[in-house]
DNA sequence: CCATTCGATGTTTTT
DNA sequence: CATCGAATGG
């Protein structure tokens, strides 16, 4: 324990404000933190002190996060300030709900229960959907579930949603939740948003269980509060007890997170749940320039829904944002990549330099063009790795062990064993139902139906077999145990001797998987987990771990590579140079097909891209974009219109301005610079119309024109398809088609855009 | 039972 | 364009 100097040092180099919220003594503190104004410091700086000061011994301060990543980061940085190991929880809501439901079991589950992620959500959807003959074009497995856990995050039972529904649609749909809700209950099993309403079950319902949590953790810490729903709300709240020790930090400004029920007026409103609260505000920001907070600061005043709150810097004034008009998103492409290459020169650490994009699916293209010019680059949180089909096929086994009534679990192993079908699987189904046996026992018992061929049969107990060799090795750990996976079902020699590099990869990714495992005993042995040492505990905690791990868990952060993410993933995070791309309207605000944008939400999601840069951020956008292999026009967001001009320096790459709104500037880089004026854009708010091949723009033109002065007769040659003549060409610009008379393989018609054909 | 092919269909964001 | 699911043929 820390003596007065240990004190003074804790609070020596903060801001009053910060101060004030370090040295909060009892009852409930609300830290309204703008970006880069030093929240994390706080929080951590207030664990230290509360230790230091004596008011709690570690072992009573919780500190709870959203991400693991942002506990582990947590974790870190207070270790830093009092040694590690002392014995502080920092921990995410689910993993906090899961592990404490572990000990106290779920209401209605035992302590083995599973954890269901999305994929295992949706396949136990489909299979009600299915048990009830519906339709599955008219009611989306995906879209139920969405339904179905936005109730959930309203703390709606399924009897609620059907004593509000309105209409057939509504009534369908609570009667699939109603169904799925009993399916989780048949396999033991809670879906994410259950972790939370069950831990709130269980605060509500066990008064012991409550009182021995709030005599345990007697200060709590949220960290993103703003991004709290309403159970996790009422977990912290019932944690904390009337005027409790909780504290709360967060942004209302960066609440992003609403599409998943977050629930903004949990930080809006922390005062009135909390009349006693004292509120601390984190106005000065130690990140960015002042022009880049100017920007976002004027960006956000936009938004009615919010409390005032004013950003200052002493930083420098900055560069001025770059916003560039790109002629399409081939080109955007290019031109970022060669920004960030021209950063990079200019003595940038790359991982210093991020790009940004308000969906997934826009990575690919700068992902390629930085691969061509060999810059090194990562995508965060691109693929989860645990969530590969692969890996969950491997960890299936171990699933099923854990917990042998997941039925889900079952059938994915039987799906996977060669020669057990799905009309083998219907036998044993039947034979369980009879007499009343769970799915695994009935595997078992499968030799008693005649029914089943011996090939069949074999199949079955090879599923069986398996498992109980298994569980044998359960004490060896979950690397042995993860290896014998492999090798006794073959799964990585078959996808290793594919033909497909695509599978080959997967192959390393069950490798992967169990070299993880490896170091999951490592970790263990070494004496860094709690709980039972050795034997079947183990590979439970090594599933609930890698349950509840996310995408963005698996950002390694490397100095040396450039990040590529989604805006929300950018959360949290801080970069020197920042670019943003698909700045369109369509795109930012995102329009989904029937729905109205969410305009004020998406206005805080560019705040939050737009803060998170320290230096210089570059805003760009296409005037054509391809979508479903589409092209399409696109006006720049609206929001580049609220943005301060002064603060902006506008540039169009292509020899090309930014439609007026901003006054035209040199360009930057032409690749295409004849023929753009011949075309008009349309700049029809965003939802750009499909249009005719003749109106392809010029952009897109001049970029099919170079191969396109084939004529008929030509000789061409095919990556794939080899030596042929062309026999015929049909429309114009990005439509046209090519029609070849392959020496190999006949006649073809190619889109010339995409088929890359070389005249010989 | 399985592999291949064809057609439709689709694009947020994530614990 | 890419991916997925269903249909189809072996």
């Amino acid at each position: 324990m820390m003596d007065r100097a240990g004190e003074a040092l804790i609070l020596a180099d903060l801001t009053d404000e910060q101060r004030a919220a370090v040295s909060h003594g009892e009852g409930p503190l609300i830290v309204v933190a703008g970006p880069g104004s030093g929240k994390t410091r706080v929080i951590t700086r207030r664990v230290a002190w509360l230790i230091a000061t004596g008011a709690a011994p570690p072992w009573q301060i919780l500190a709870i996060t959203f991400t693991n990543k942002a506990a582990e980061e947590m974790r870190r940085r207070i270790d830093d300030l009092v040694g590690a190991g002392t014995g502080v929880l920092v921990s995410t809501f689910h993993s906090f709900c899961a592990r404490t439901l572990r000990r106290y079991g779920p209401p209605g589950r035992t302590e083995s229960f599973a954890i269901y992620d999305e994929d295992d959500q949706r396949a136990c959807v489909k299979r009600v959907v299915e048990e009830l003959r519906l339709d599955e074009k008219v009611f989306r497995p995906a879209d139920l579930l969405a339904k179905i856990s936005q109730a959930k995050n309203r703390m709606l039972s399924a009897e609620d949603y059907a004593s509000g529904a309105l209409g057939f649609r509504d009534d369908t749909i609570a009667r699939v939740f109603g169904k799925y809700e009993e399916a989780l209950a048949r396999f033991n099993a809670l879906d994410f948003d259950d972790l939370l309403l069950s831990m709130v079950r269980l605060l509500e319902t066990r008064q012991d269980v409550r009182d021995a949590l709030r005599s345990r953790y007697r200060y709590i810490l949220v960290d993103e509060y703003q991004d709290t729903n309403l159970p996790q709300a009422r977990i912290a709240n019932l944690l904390a007890g009337e005027n409790g020790n909780i504290c709360v930090v967060g942004d209302p400004d960066q609440s992003i997170y609403r599409f998943r029920g977050a629930e903004i007026l949990n930080i809006l409103d922390f005062e009135r749940a909390h009349p006693a609260a004292r509120e601390v505000r984190l106005e000065r920001n130690y990140r960015s320039t002042k022009r880049i907070l100017a920007a976002a600061q004027r960006l956000i005043e936009h938004n009615i829904a919010r409390r005032a709150k004013t950003l200052y810097t002493e930083n420098d004034e900055g560069d001025p944002i770059r916003v560039v008009r790109c002629l399409s998103d081939d080109e955007e492409a290019r031109w970022v990549a060669r920004a960030v290459e021209e950063s990079i020169e200019r003595g940038t650490p790359p991982g210093e330099i991020a790009i940004f994009y308000r969906v997934a699916a826009l990575s690919r293209k700068f992902e390629e063009e930085l691969r061509r010019r060999a810059v090194r680059h990562q995508v965060v949180g691109a693929v989860p790795f645990f969530q590969r089909k692969e890996v969950k096929d491997v960890l299936a086994w171990l699933r099923v062990l854990a917990n042998p009534a997941d039925e889900q679990q079952v059938r994915r192993l039987a799906a996977l064993t060669e020669g057990l079908g799905p009309a083998t699987l219907r036998r044993v189904e039947e034979l369980a139902a009879e007499r009343g046996l769970a799915l695994l026992e009935a595997m078992r018992a499968v030799g008693e139906r005649g029914d089943v061929r011996p090939q069949e049969r074999r199949a079955v107990e090879r599923v069986v077999q398996l498992l109980d060799a298994l569980a044998e090795r359960a004490r060896e750990g979950v690397g042995p145990m993860l290896r014998a996976i492999i090798e006794e079902t073959g799964i990585e020699r078959a996808l290793r001797s594919s033909e497909n590099p695509q599978e080959r990869a997967r192959a390393e990714n069950v490798r992967a998987l169990v070299d993880a495992g490896y170091e999951f005993d490592e970790r263990r042995a070494r004496g860094g987990a709690q709980g039972d040492a050795g034997g079947a505990g183990d590979f439970r905690e090594f599933l609930d771990h890698v349950a509840l791990l996310s995408p963005a868990d698996q950002a390694e952060d490397e100095f040396a590579t450039v990040k590529l993410m989604t805006l929300h993933a950018a959360k949290g995070l801080e970069f020197d140079d920042v670019f943003i791309v698909g700045a369109d309207a369509g795109f930012l605000p995102l329009e989904r097909e029937g729905e109205a944008p969410d305009v004020e939400e998406e206005r805080r999601l560019l705040y939050v891209g737009l803060t998170r840069a320290r230096r210089r951020v570059t805003l760009t956008t296409a005037r054509v974009r391809r979508t479903y292999g589409q092209d399409r026009s696109c006006a720049p967001s609206p929001f580049l219109a609220e943005i301060p001009r002064e603060a902006i320096e506008q540039r169009g790459a292509g020899g090309d301005d930014l439609d007026g709104a901003y006054e035209p500037l040199p360009s930057f880089d032409v690749p295409f610079a004849r023929g753009a004026e011949s075309f008009a854009p349309a700049r029809r708010n965003g939802r750009a119309e499909r249009r005719p091949p003749d109106f392809a723009p010029a952009v897109v033109r001049a970029a099919a024109a170079r191969p396109s002065d084939l004529v008929p007769g030509d000789r061409v040659e095919h990556a794939v398809f080899g030596k042929g003549q062309v026999v015929d060409i049909t429309g114009t610009g990005i439509g046209t088609r090519v029609k070849v008379e392959f020496d190999a393989v006949g006649i073809k018609t190619l889109v010339l855009q995409y088929a890359n054909l070389q005249r010989i």
